[in-house]
DNA sequence: GAGTCTTAATTTTTT
DNA sequence: ATTAAGACTC
């Protein structure tokens, strides 16, 4: 068929319906705007006006500030608020002091803001003595204080995920003996389920049933072997992973019960923001913290789970009264974002789920319009149609680009679109894709600084121990490394024995001369250089001639330039915590920058100002825009063909449930009747998830052509014969 | 030890 | 189609 056949031969938007302009503009823009607090700092006569402008149900999870509390907030219904308003509530009562607050997050940038916000209730001073991180940085704050008791040294360093895997990639290259292979990325997720107490190392789950339970076998029976040599491997390196940060606070505070005791004595009052995302470990660790007052407030919502392919426990928040018995349970239902419409739609998707809390999102914004469901005939119409129906909704309903938002399961659906908008000249950002500290100069650089300030660190000196080249390949490290083993020394100093012992080749001596230098020299340089690092790197790069070694890399002038703004930044992120600091040491950067990935996101390339936000549901939680279009609302795609088994589907639902929460005027369902995937193109057929929707709340339009749509009702016999299980191969 | 070719796989990514 | 990792060759 050909192409032109797909697409209307007419403006697609000719065949909308007009969009209502009144119904598009009824909606209050700023709902929360008369409940805006007074900035000032609040005594504690005044700590009854915290509760001012708050619903009956936010004013009891605020007010009820002993014991256990569990805070089922629904999108929209002002979750922040009352943890910010509880946190102020706490120090206006006179119940607690600032510093015995802890409040817990999982993104440095929710983490922020609400600093932000609880500074607005009570003074700038008084919150900056909160302790407000996530949940990693509060970890590795306890094990930077404690770690000696537990056998890490002072200056253990925290391995990025590039560096885990390439500690595992060299693990599995020695197991010489094994004739079967691995793979490092899923032997990783192994080590990961682990960590994150999905997985019972001692007894491994059974192989379920599907598909291919020979590798599930093969990775099962190997698990404790890799798993004992990788944290063996990380051990001797001085340096823990994400997850460690986690399992090893527990494990100090289950060994050290006083060191315990101290935590729990300062920690009066805990709080836990987005609890649907916590994991098994994360639970122990709170458990462990708040075993003698069992203050502990967890605000969340089940239905808003989409990350429990990465181990947060959905259980943790259905379970929550059954581990805290005397808890009490708030529900947020009122929702301060949507539409009628959009919730209802919304409500009557997730209904479907079986694991869950029943809840019923509402709220008093008004009907709005229908959900449109658009239907294009490839992905090629699909991109233009976009571009009208957005214009469209621009001109009638008084909008600008900055109040859309384009929705996608995956990041691979976003090019089209990118190319759509430019050619159209609509202004856009994409958020997501690759983090700068992924990137391999970032990595290089950062490496060194590992090293220098953690000797030990292996995965880091490996990294650079031949960047920029200098003649030491992998012949000479096996050597080294055997060297090391066997005699249990720090790759440095081995390269030192094999050289005074002649164990090299001639070709790698004189780097491996200049290299043992160059550490020897910065180790001392970063240690004596009173506080200027960047001024420090900045020689070091020059030194190892860093920017010549990124030049000749690269593919083109113009990607040299671009690497090394990269750079750049991390010198002026360097540049930026000695300004914050008074005291700076590299390895009090080093964990601010492997934490928080914010100091170097954003930089190199400003944020436009007004333009449409491209990116996927999952990184679009928390987020709000008044018109949502989300696409690919196709079986395959959402639900994605990886996630098709029960447990997953209903994750899959949530996530469709987290975009349509989006939207607040307006949401839009984008659906191609053909879509090019893995290079073949295939008929789609319509997601489960749109079928739940009621029909009255949904306008279809379908712009395909009318061909299209005739195939797509009976689709064309298949020249290959359907042969009897067409399973798809794994 | 470094560059080139082939093969295989293709979701989501708070720290 | 695209891309990344691993094998293979110079």
């Amino acid at each position: 068929m050909d192409r032109t056949d797909r697409t209307d031969p007419t403006d697609p938007t000719d065949r909308f319906d007009p969009v209502d302009a009144a119904t598009f503009a009824c909606y209050n823009p700023d709902p929360c705007a008369k409940y805006k607090s007074p900035s000032r700092g609040v005594s504690l006569s005044q700590s009854s006006r915290l509760l001012e402008g708050l619903n009956p149900q936010q004013r009891e999870a605020v007010c009820q500030t002993e014991g256990p509390v569990l805070v089922l907030a629904g999108a929209g219904s002002g979750k922040t608020r009352v943890i910010t308003r509880r946190v102020a509530y706490l120090i206006a009562r006179g119940l607690a002091d600032p510093g015995s607050i802890l409040a817990l997050t999982f993104t440095n940038k929710a983490a922020g803001e609400m600093r932000e916000r609880i500074a607005e209730l009570v003074g700038r001073e008084t919150a900056s003595h909160i302790v407000l991180s996530t949940f990693h940085s509060f970890c590795l704050r306890v094990l930077r204080a404690e770690c000696e008791h537990i056998g890490y040294r002072k200056n253990f360093t925290v391995s990025s995920e590039g560096d885990t895997r390439t500690i595992v990639r060299r693990m599995l290259g020695d197991i010489a003996d094994v004739k079967e292979s691995f793979s490092p990325d899923i032997v990783l997720e192994r080590i990961g389920m682990v960590k994150s107490g999905r997985v019972n190392l001692d007894a491994p789950p059974p192989a379920d049933g599907n598909g291919d339970s020979g590798a599930e076998v093969k990775y099962g029976k190997w698990l404790p072997s890799f798993y004992e040599q990788y944290q063996s491997a990380l051990r001797a390196s001085n340096t823990m992973d994400f997850d460690d940060l986690l399992v090893l606070t527990l494990k100090l505070w289950r060994d050290h019960p006083r060191i315990l005791t101290k935590y729990q004595k300062q920690f009066q009052y805990v709080m836990v923001d987005e609890y649907q995302d916590t994991n098994r470990i994360q639970y122990d660790l709170l458990a462990a913290l708040v075993g003698g007052h069992r203050n502990l407030c967890v605000v969340g919502d089940d239905d808003q789970s989409i990350y429990a392919w990465r181990g947060a426990g959905i259980e943790n928040i259905l379970d929550f009264e059954r581990e805290f018995k005397e808890a009490r349970v708030v529900r947020l239902e009122q929702n301060y974002r949507s539409t009628t419409t959009i919730l209802d739609a919304a409500n009557s998707v997730i209904v479907n789920n079986r694991h869950r809390r029943p809840k019923k999102l509402w709220s008093d914004l008004g009907k709005g319009r229908s959900l449109d469901w658009i239907v294009t005939g490839d992905d090629e119409h699909e991109a233009k149609t976009v571009v009208n129906w957005l214009r469209h909704i621009l001109t009638k309903a008084d909008a600008s680009f900055g109040d859309f938002a384009l929705l996608y399961r995956s990041n691979l659906q976003s090019r089209a679109f990118e190319i759509a908008f430019r050619q159209a000249g609509v202004p856009y950002e994409v958020f997501g894709g690759q983090d700068l500290f992924e990137r391999s100069e970032v990595r290089d650089v950062v490496a060194y600084l590992r090293t220098i300030a953690n000797p030990r660190d292996e995965a880091a000196f490996l990294r650079v121990v031949n960047v920029p080249r200098r003649g030491i390949g992998d012949a000479t490290l096996h050597e080294v490394h055997e060297l090391c083993r066997t005699e249990s020394l720090t790759l440095g100093k081995g390269l030192s024995a094999a050289l005074e012992r002649g164990l090299v080749s001639p070709q790698a001596e004189s780097g491996i001369r200049e290299f043992l230098g160059i550490l020897t020299e910065y180790r001392r340089r970063f240690r004596d250089c009173g506080g200027k690092l960047a001024e420090t790197l900045l020689a070091l790069l020059e030194r190892i001639g860093y920017r010549e070694e990124v030049a000749r890399t690269s593919k083109s002038p113009e990607q040299a330039e671009l690497r090394w703004t990269n750079v750049e930044a991390v010198l002026s992120a360097l540049v930026e915590y000695e300004g914050i600091e008074k005291a700076p040491t590299l390895t009090a950067f080093l964990d601010r920058s492997s934490l928080d990935t914010s100091d170097f996101k954003g930089r190199g390339r400003e944020r436009r100002q007004d333009a449409v936000s491209l990116m996927t549901i999952h990184s679009a939680k928390g987020l709000e825009f008044p018109f949502v279009f989300v696409m690919g609302v196709e079986e395959g795609l959402l639900p994605h063909d990886k996630s098709m088994d029960e447990a997953s589907i209903e994750e899959e639902r949530r996530l469709f449930y987290v975009a349509l929460t989006r939207g607040k005027r307006h949401v839009s369902l984008f659906e191609a009747l053909s879509r090019v995937r893995h290079g073949r193109e295939r008929m789609t057929v319509t997601s489960r998830f749109v079928k739940e929707i009621p029909e009255r709340l949904l306008n279809r339009n379908v712009l395909a052509a009318r061909e299209m749509v005739e195939a797509k009702v009976a689709p064309p016999k298949p020249k290959t014969k359907p042969s009897k299980s067409r399973r798809a191969r794994r």
